[in-house]
DNA sequence: TTCAAAACCTAGCGATGCTAGCGAGGAGTT
DNA sequence: AACTCCTCGCTAGCATCGCTAGGTTTTGAA
């Protein structure tokens, strides 16, 4: 019956079309002002059609937030193939890791704020997730020495990351931001 | 004028009252609880009452914010203080600054969530701020080596906040951090 | 004793996330 | 072709939120 998988496919064009203007709307002017009122409005349908696709507005935004590290995957990925020796590649990906939440602050912390409570490197863990989990590990992986890999990538990408909320919420002065990552980089780059 | 004050003097503990309620509702139950209607019930006051002391809520979180630090740099200190050379200064630190952020969850996240805009090396930042950011400095001073120490500290810092906001939310297997703590001394120890 | 000024409370506003319940219109059956 | 059913999306409304206006009580001084 073609019927229905029109209406399935119908469904999951309007499910997109509510994570990107969720995600648009949100990015703009921040998740305050996305209110389920205004997302309807947005994709002119009513508010309760909100609920038949997502239990929640917490829903949605962990849908924005997947969204995002599939983002971040194909971005570090880009990087890190672009480059021509190892230390060079680890460089380019922390560059594009912290130049990825610099221009998309608001999409970056719903990705570690919302409430999605998997971990990076697990089996049931998304598959956006694991994938920029991987490049991460390809890219500190010649440093890595004998330290076990995954717990050398944790540790690194919690580096990361702590350099780019602590700037984002302005603790820490954004013109040294370029010194502290060469300092990172120094401190893992020598195997 | 005593009447003055007394009254001042029972204003400032009436705000401390607040604070108090605020931060205890807070670590048991999370912001979302902290309604402003259950904080003035806790308090014996009727609503406007907090609004004569703060802004709003989220002054209130500011607050609290405030608050962990000087508890967080209170921790810190007695931390290095109590250790014997300078590796295992820097191994308890941030193994305290761990504890801080395991054993009071919300009171971390509230700390680096809440809108203080103020840098940590900055001269017009609050004392709590500073007296944290000063313990750290001392602990990884003697390995810093030829790095500038403010952001040999940033960097630092930045990875303590990332292995236990990354932990706490999930994204990084628990059974692991005392591994990647380890791992993290390893970088940080040796000048 | 009177009076002005704090201090504090009751009541209510606008907005939020979410849901109950109804009506229209397409799908399937005879 | 007519009828039934049922899915779909809407209107309307609930409970609760942060916050504020306006009046009432209490307080300290004249």
């Amino acid at each position: 019956m073609p019927i229905q998988e029109r209406r399935e496919r119908e469904r999951a064009e309007r499910e997109r079309l509510i994570v990107d203007a969720a995600r648009e709307l949100a990015e703009a002017e921040g998740w305050d002002a996305v209110t389920t009122r205004r997302l309807a409005e947005r994709i002119e349908y009513s508010q309760p059609v909100l609920y038949s696709h997502f239990k929640g507005k917490d829903a949605i935004m962990a849908a924005v937030a997947l969204d995002g590290f599939a983002e971040l995957a194909a971005t570090l990925r880009a990087a890190r193939a672009g480059a021509a020796d190892a230390n060079t590649a680890l460089a380019e990906v922390a560059a594009a890791y912290t130049r990825f939440a610099e221009t998309r602050p608001v999409l970056y912390e719903t990705m570690f704020t919302s409430a999605v409570d998997l971990t990076f490197a697990s089996p049931e863990t998304p598959a956006p997730l694991r994938a920029g989990f991987a490049e991460l590990r390809e890219a500190v992986r010649p440093s890595a020495g004998d330290a076990d890999l995954d717990t050398y990538t944790e540790l690194f990408w919690a580096s990361l990351h702590g350099l780019t909320t602590l700037t984002r919420g302005g603790r820490l002065p954004r013109e040294a931001q370029e010194r502290r990552l060469a300092l990172l980089l120094d401190r893992f780059s020598r195997g």
